[in-house]
DNA sequence: CGTGGCTTAGTGGCTGAGCCACTCATTCAC
DNA sequence: GTGAATGAGTGGCTCAGCCACTAAGCCACG
């Protein structure tokens, strides 16, 4: 049978943090604006205030808020104090995908991913050149399912960026990644030609492997250009099938797609 | 008087939170192996478990461990799982700064920079070109301390990040600098040199006006690179300033510098 | 003899009540 | 005026306890 991720945590915390969250980011309150204060927003959301003080200090660590002992939790504006770990969450609303949120991310990975193969093409350490040679042998491959190609597409760009030797550059891809961990579903219609993905990293491969530092810029850029149209697609196709789910009243909670709760 | 910074926040969870997270760095936990229960983390580190449980959550959202509930606390391996936000905490350590992964930031912030600048120059939107300049004026006011300059070179920065009009470049940039802000002293020394600072700003301002991305990326790449040298120089005579005075025992505690406490 | 249900120990999740500490605006003494 | 004292409002932290989940061992059933 099929390798099920575990189900997602859903603690109330959880549930917590995504509710003030999204309030937050819809702007329900202005920037300076305080929150109310903890026992009355506890109250109010019928939890205990220690629960409720574990939400509001991730969302201060997510650079949402400010707390300030005998003032409040101050409203931030994200665009100043909000790190790359808010991309996920800017990108996943609550009530589906921000699609210009998607369109800026689609366009970070292509640059970046350019600028990472440049590198790894001027650095060329033999370690790394064999950590992205790996998923590339596994995609050629029988069976491979389109999740099967995207596991292993996200690999080698991993591979590429620890093929830096940077490890800022480590952490920065994390980020950005750490989407596709969660929904790597909703793309999952990007990786269905599997010749035009192994070929295309395969000339990446060649020209990092070559030290040849504008090819390799060259052959992702081109890669991530047209894998961005795919993945932009794929996310709009499903956006429609959830729609249209929704339409159907309860089977929206009742289709039971893996990995997921409602 | 000085614009006083706010006094660093030192609550109970964040002193638990530093010390937990440098001992995972330093890789006093294996990864894999679980921390000790809460229960009994608490009790050694004599705190309640609550507080403990508030610091356990962050490192949780620095992806340094995973909380699992009837199993207990796993380390990761920052490396695969925490984000950009885990730089700051990476480069700056209890017992002083990481030279490899200061070298590593300075590279990042180099190479990002040269990206921000061509990205800008293609865009070219007048709102941006008008953020830009607004530092760059300041910065040839009387009188102005290396501080004074500093900031300014960061809010120019910070401006060239925006005019790439891409979110996500404007939440990476926000971790990479949420450095600054806190350890900005660390640096300023780099900042003397005013007028190499002015003009060579000036000159990817009018690379950017100019709509000339290749001109914009060499200039900025110039720039990054020498004041690279000069941040890098910077943190290393900090680090020898701060050895100087521990030897020199109390005085390292009594110095009194603003805005931190010990 | 393996399958599935039950039990139990160990772990984190969450609660409610309460007191301490900080900030700010006001008041009051000088 | 100036500065100290006050008090209301806010977050920081603790305590004690119960609930919920996980894994492992046991046992009854087929």
């Amino acid at each position: 049978m099929d390798d099920l991720e575990p189900l997602e945590k859903r603690t109330l915390v959880d549930l917590l943090t995504t509710k003030l969250r999204e309030e937050i980011l819809d702007g329900r309150y202005a920037k300076g604006a305080t929150l109310p204060p903890e026992r009355e927003l506890a109250d109010a959301l019928r939890v205990n205030r220690t629960s409720l003080k574990h939400a509001l200090m991730r969302l201060e660590q997510l650079g949402l808020i400010a707390i300030r002992h005998g003032i409040g939790s101050v409203v931030l504006d994200p665009a100043e104090s909000a790190g790359m770990e808010l991309v996920a969450h800017l990108v996943f609303r609550a009530d589906g995908i921000d699609a210009a949120m998607l369109d800026d991310l689609i366009e970070a990975r292509t640059l970046l991913g350019g600028l990472f193969a440049r590198r790894a093409a001027e650095r060329r350490s033999s370690a790394a050149l064999a950590a992205l040679a790996a998923p590339l042998d596994e995609l050629g491959r029988e069976p491979m399912s389109a999740a099967d190609a995207q596991r292993l597409e996200l690999e080698f760009f991993r591979a590429l960026v620890r093929a830096t030797g940077n490890r800022i550059f480590s952490l920065a891809a994390n980020s950005m990644y750490s989407i596709y961990r969660a929904r790597a579903h909703v793309f999952e219609g990007a990786f269905d030609d599997r010749a035009f993905i192994r070929e295309s990293l395969e000339r990446v491969l060649s020209a990092v492997r070559d030290g040849a530092p504008d090819e390799a810029e060259r052959a992702t850029l081109e890669y991530l250009k047209e894998n961005g149209r795919r993945l932009s697609k794929s996310a709009r196709l499903h956006a429609e099938r959830e729609h249209a789910a929704g339409q159907r009243g309860l089977l929206r909670a009742a289709r039971g797609r893996r990995g997921r709760v409602s």
